[in-house]
Parts: structure tokens; C-alpha cells; sequence
DNA sequence: GTGGTGACGTATA
DNA sequence: GTATACGCCACCA
């Protein structure tokens, strides 16, 4: 069954981000390439942006761009909740930069593959 | 229906 | 490592 809809996007990338372990982020592009819109992460991103809509909410803090900085701080209300929510997780955060992002990095295709 | 915008990524120099 | 250019296409006005 192959559930066909461009609306489907978003939660899409809502269920992925939902699968992201607690104290573990991925990139944006990690994720678009997992739905097959390898090119198209500004899309993820656009998703992650509206994430607040999404019920239940998703761990955005978690998603970050490829070079670990967060990006979409500002989407939280507060540029420090973001880092706050990941420190809280066990992620180092400086300079809103993640600390060791490559050891903290978590593929998706590694769930989807499951 | 048309156009601008964007929590990005890759390519190139 | 930085700087610039382009693509990608769903959402919103």
C-alpha cells in the first residue's frame, strides 16, 4: 500500500523525527533521503518548521542541520529552549553547535532497514 | 492560478 | 576551512 500525498509529507518526517532516540539528533538531509526526496530538504526543513502543528508534537530539537547547528532555534519561541531541551537529553551544545554531532548522529535508515 | 519564501544540501572555486 | 550559486517543491498570501 503506498499511501500517495503530497499532504503526507509532513507526517512522513513527524514519524521519523518521533522514531529519533532520546540524547541522539539527525540532519535534515538524513531524513529527506529516508523518504526517498534526497535534493528536496528544504522541505524536511519546511516540515520541521510547522512541526508544532503536528499532533502529537514532535522532538524537533532533535533535527538539526548537517553540520549540527541549530538552525531552527528561533522556531521554539525562545533561542535557548532548543539547546536547552538538548543538553537536557545529554547533548552537548556550544555556541548552538552540537558537540561531537557525528558521535551523537543517528541515521534513520537504520530504523526504516528494521 | 501565480509568486515569494524557506529549521537545507550539494556543487564549484 | 569560507564564499557564492543553484535546485528542490510544499506551504501561504
Amino acid at each position: 500500500m503506498e499511501i500517495k500525498g503530497t499532504a503526507n509529507f509532513f507526517e512522513r518526517v513527524y514519524e521519523i523525527v518521533r522514531q529519533i532516540p532520546e540524547g541522539r539528533v539527525t540532519s535534515y538531509g538524513a531524513i529527506a533521503r529516508s523518504l526517498g526526496a534526497a535534493g528536496s530538504s528544504r522541505m524536511v526543513g519546511y516540515a520541521m518548521r510547522a512541526a508544532h502543528r503536528a499532533n502529537p508534537p514532535v522532538p524537533a530539537h532533535r533535527v538539526v542541520n548537517r553540520i549540527g547547528v541549530l538552525s531552527g532555534k528561533m522556531a521554539f519561541g525562545s533561542s535557548t529552549l532548543m539547546q536547552q531541551l538538548l543538553e537536557n537529553e545529554g547533548v552537548e551544545v556550544v555556541d548552538d553547535r552540537i558537540v561531537n554531532f557525528r558521535a551523537v548522529f543517528w541515521d534513520p535508515q537504520e530504523v526504516i532497514s528494521l
